[in-house]
DNA sequence: GCCTCTTTTCCTGGTT
DNA sequence: CAACCAGGAAAAGAGG
C-alpha cells in the first residue's frame, strides 16, 4: 500500500518523532486553519515525518477535503522521501488527491518554502532550537514488551522540567476497585488516554489532531476526530478503528476518572484525577 | 488454561 | 440527515 517499504514504518515514526521542530505556541490549529501553521522553516526536503503530516492536514484543509478520506499512513516518511515521490506514486498513495498533493509539494520544493500556501512567511525561528532532549517517546512508540510505560510517561515533559525526581506516579495508580493493588499489567504499550494526551503534548507532532481547549484545566477537543482514529488503529494495528469505537473507551475512563465528563460540547474531554503527565506542572 | 484489565465491536436510543 | 454522545453487553487480546 504505502508508496514506500513498510519496512521501517514504525522505526521511522519513532525516529523521526522525536526530532521536528518545535513551534511557538501559535494559536495555529484554530478557526480552520486560516491562520499560519506552517512549522517549517526549512525546505521540504528537510520536514520531518510529522511535519509531511502537518503539510498533508493542511492541503487537505486548504482544498476542504476530509483529511481522514486519505490514508496518512501511506505518507509514513519524511520530507526527503516524500519529495522524491512521483506524480504516480501520489496517486498511489493518495487517490484523487493525488494530483492536489503533487502540485501542493512541486510548488514548496520550487520555492523552497511555503510560499505558495500561505502569501507570507513567518517563523519564530527563535524558538527552533529549544527541543528538549527529553525524549518523552512518540505516541506511538513501539514499546519494547519489557519497557515500563513509567519511562516514556512524561510526567516531565518540556514546559514542566520534571516536578517529580522520581519518575513516573507512586501515587494514585489504580485507585479504581484495586486500591492497594499496584498495576497488574502494563498493557501493549500505552493505553488510549496516554496517547492522545501524547498527541496534546507534542504540538509540533500533532497535525492538528487534537487541540487544548482549556490547557491548565486538561480540556481538549479533537479536530480531527477520524485521523486521530486512524492513527490510533495504526498504533494497535486496526485498521477498522474509527472514532465511534474509539470514543467508546474514552468514555470508559469517565468511571475510572482518567477523564470528565464534558457535558453540551462535542468531541470535547477533560483529563481527570487519574490521569497524570499532562499538566505543565504536575503536582 | 484461567484471570484481570483495557479496548474493541455492536447496538439502541438520545442529542446537536 | 450526519456526526456525536451514553452506556450496556459481550468478546477479543495481552500479560501475568
Amino acid at each position: 500500500m504505502s508508496v514506500t517499504s513498510t519496512t521501517t514504518l514504525d522505526s521511522q515514526l519513532t525516529a523521526t518523532w522525536g526530532s521536528a521542530n518545535t513551534y511557538a505556541d501559535v494559536p495555529m490549529v484554530m478557526s480552520g486553519y486560516t491562520s499560519r501553521l506552517w512549522p517549517h522553516d526549512c525546505q521540504p526536503q528537510f520536514w520531518s515525518k510529522y511535519q509531511v503530516w502537518e503539510w498533508l492536514q493542511q492541503v487537505m484543509d486548504m482544498h476542504q477535503i476530509d483529511a481522514s478520506s486519505i490514508p496518512f499512513q501511506n505518507f509514513d516518511m519524511d520530507g526527503h522521501q516524500l519529495c522524491s515521490l512521483s506524480y504516480q506514486d501520489f496517486i498511489r498513495a493518495a487517490g484523487s488527491v493525488g494530483p492536489i498533493l503533487f502540485h501542493s509539494i512541486t510548488e514548496l520544493k520550487w520555492s523552497g518554502a511555503s510560499e505558495s500556501l500561505r502569501g507570507q512567511y513567518h517563523v519564530e525561528i527563535g524558538q527552533m532550537d529549544i527541543k528538549p532532549e527529553i525524549d518523552f517517546s512518540c505516541p506511538f512508540p513501539d514499546v519494547a514488551p519489557g519497557v515500563n510505560l513509567e519511562i516514556y510517561d512524561p510526567t516531565i515533559h518540556p514546559l514542566a522540567p520534571a516536578a517529580s525526581p522520581t519518575p513516573s506516579s507512586p501515587d494514585i495508580k489504580r485507585s479504581y476497585s484495586r486500591p492497594h493493588q499496584v498495576k497488574k499489567h502494563s498493557p501493549r504499550g500505552t493505553h488510549l488516554w496516554e496517547f492522545i494526551r501524547d498527541i496534546l503534548l507534542n504540538p509540533e507532532r500533532n497535525p492538528g489532531l487534537i487541540k487544548w481547549e482549556d490547557r491548565t484545566e486538561g480540556v481538549f477537543r479533537f479536530l480531527k476526530s477520524e485521523a486521530v482514529a486512524q492513527l490510533w488503529g495504526k498504533k494497535k494495528n486496526n485498521s477498522s478503528m474509527t472514532y465511534e469505537k474509539l470514543s467508546r473507551a474514552m468514555r470508559y475512563y469517565y468511571k475510572r476518572e482518567i477523564l470528565e465528563r464534558v457535558d453540551g460540547r462535542r468531541l470535547v474531554y477533560k483529563f481527570g484525577r487519574n490521569a497524570r503527565g499532562w499538566r505543565e506542572t504536575e503536582k
